[in-house]
RNA sequence: GGAGAAAUGGCAGAGUGGUCGAUCGCGGCAGUCUUGAAAACUGUUGACUGUAAUAGGUCCGGGGGUUCGAAUCCCUCUUUCUCCGCCA
């Protein structure tokens, strides 16, 4: 959520900026104007809450000094106050409630870095690592491989489940415990604490970190509780930090966690989806951090290089985008995306998403930080993925088949006890 | 799930209708002393909103009510603790 000083203030940097990202910045017109509204409706209503105070205060004075009659008369003019006061506090409420509703349709503003765009095609490769894998024709993509040697299991998923559920058995899922157990290990050495927060979460959190009222959709919701599955471990850790006033010494804030992550995916169908390429629960390791505002951008640069290092370690081929403006989510200010390549598949696969978020989220969560003395001011958050397993899985499967089987990475032999799956 | 108790500033903890945004302590910050530090002493120390700056307004778990006036009384929700039940 955009701060209203902000919007007030710098106005037309906001309307440049939201327009990067193709948004309609009517509204912004909108809050501007009904924004000098509210604050004359607060003066006018404050004004008469001080004259209402301070009748209280003499009537206090009167009543001890026993002069009844005195106070009973001023009792009269409080009273026909108060009917002023809660029309105007009425009135009030509206306006802010309003203000509230808009700003909340309002998505972050792109830095200025963020290419122009519309489309994932307008992207910006900044980063290209590794050989191309050179597969045979006949290179079998991962749901074959999948299958070949009974990794995993879609069918049986779908029987327990639903589609998009699938059952990893065997060295498989042997496979992904390593991944899960590598992924953290690494960002512990790398110095992010490790947190094993709640799947569940409620609304708060969910608007804390800018999925509520936005995504609303695209999480499975337990109805009875009024909680949501986490899309992404994000939600979780960054709330941990929800109302939270840190000093500025404490910076950076690093955290890690693993959870499952679910995501209804409404709207997905067809060959782009099948196999692992996108599922409904899946697993990954989340890193966030924490920064200050002259830092973030630095940490943000960090904490791409950091995800560069694991995909050379899995010895995957992968690039790094910039993505543009139009291709952005909602709560960020910039994003890079790592794209790893599938030999078989031939193409490229998103398994990471690495976002600075600037203040967006940490005034939906009241995440500040003191300076010495000053007052608080907002914290900046920044997240990614570190990494996402499924499609790490895919390429790994693809990537390193050969007619013995398939290779693990070097890296990964410690974690898995095995060299091939075969 | 049943019964009881509680929720106040970074922490601890007073306050049960009228200068209470809130006593005192701890912690934090600044100063005195010291070569420096510690100790001691003195002062200072919540957030939000608002203003050019003052002023003003709001906040004692959340919401609602009573009253001229609520941290204090009433209703309601949530959470925590204790006891019982159930349980990985």
């Amino acid at each position: 959520m955009l701060q209203l000083n902000t919007i007030r203030d710098q106005k037309d940097e906001v309307i440049l900026r939201l327009k990067k990202k193709n948004f309609n910045t009517d509204v912004i017109e909108q809050v501007t104007a009904i924004d000098a509204d509210r604050r004359r409706t607060q003066a006018e209503l404050d004004a008469i809450k001080a004259e209402g105070n301070v009748i209280s205060k003499q009537v206090g004075e009167l009543m001890k000094g026993g002069k009844k009659a005195e106070a009973d008369e001023l009792k009269n003019k409080s009273i026909a106050l108060k009917e002023t006061e809660k029309k105007l506090q009425e009135i009030l409420n509206k306006i802010e409630e309003d203000t509230h509703s808009l700003l909340v349709q309002i998505p972050n503003v792109a830095n200025e870095q963020v290419p122009a765009g519309k489309t994932p095609e307008e992207n910006k490769t900044v980063f290209e690592h590794g050989e191309m894998p050179n597969l045979p024709e006949n290179a079998k993509p991962h749901w074959e491989l999948a299958a070949q040697y009974d990794l995993i299991d879609f069918e049986l998923g779908n029987k327990i489940a639903g589609a998009g559920f699938p059952v990893y058995k065997g060295k498989m899922a042997r496979l992904q415990r390593a991944l899960i157990n590598f992924f953290l290990d690494r960002a512990t050495a790398a110095g992010y604490f490790e947190i094993q927060p709640p799947i569940l979460i409620n609304k708060e959190s969910g608007f804390g970190t800018g999925q509520l009222p936005d995504k609303e959709g695209q999480m499975y919701h337990v109805g009875i509780d009024d909680l949501y599955l986490i899309p992404t471990a994000e939600v979780p850790i960054t709330n941990i930090y929800r109302d939270v006033i840190l000093k500025a010494e404490d910076f950076p804030v690093k955290n890690c966690g693993y959870t499952p992550c679910f995501r209804r995916e409404a709207g997905s169908y067809g060959a782009h989806v099948r196999g692992l390429n996108r599922l409904h629960q899946f697993d990954k390791v989340e890193i966030v951090q924490l920064a200050h505002p002259s830092k973030s951008y630095q940490v943000l640069e960090e904490m791409r290089e950091y995800v560069a290092g694991l995909l050379k370690d899995l010895e995957l081929p992968f690039r790094t985008l910039l993505l543009c403006g139009g291709d952005m989510s909602f709560a960020s200010a910039m994003t890079y995306d790592m794209e790893v390549y599938s030999g078989a598949q031939k193409k490229w696969l998103e398994v990471s998403s690495v976002s600075n978020f600037e203040s967006f989220q940490a005034n939906r969560l009241k995440l500040r930080f003191r300076e010495g003395s000053e007052k608080p001011q907002l914290a900046h958050t920044l997240n990614g993925s570190a990494l996402a397993l499924p499609r790490i899985v895919a390429a790994l499967l693809e990537n390193n088949q050969t007619p013995e089987g398939i290779n693990i990475p070097k890296v990964l032999r410690p974690y898995t006890g095995f060299d091939m799956i075969n």
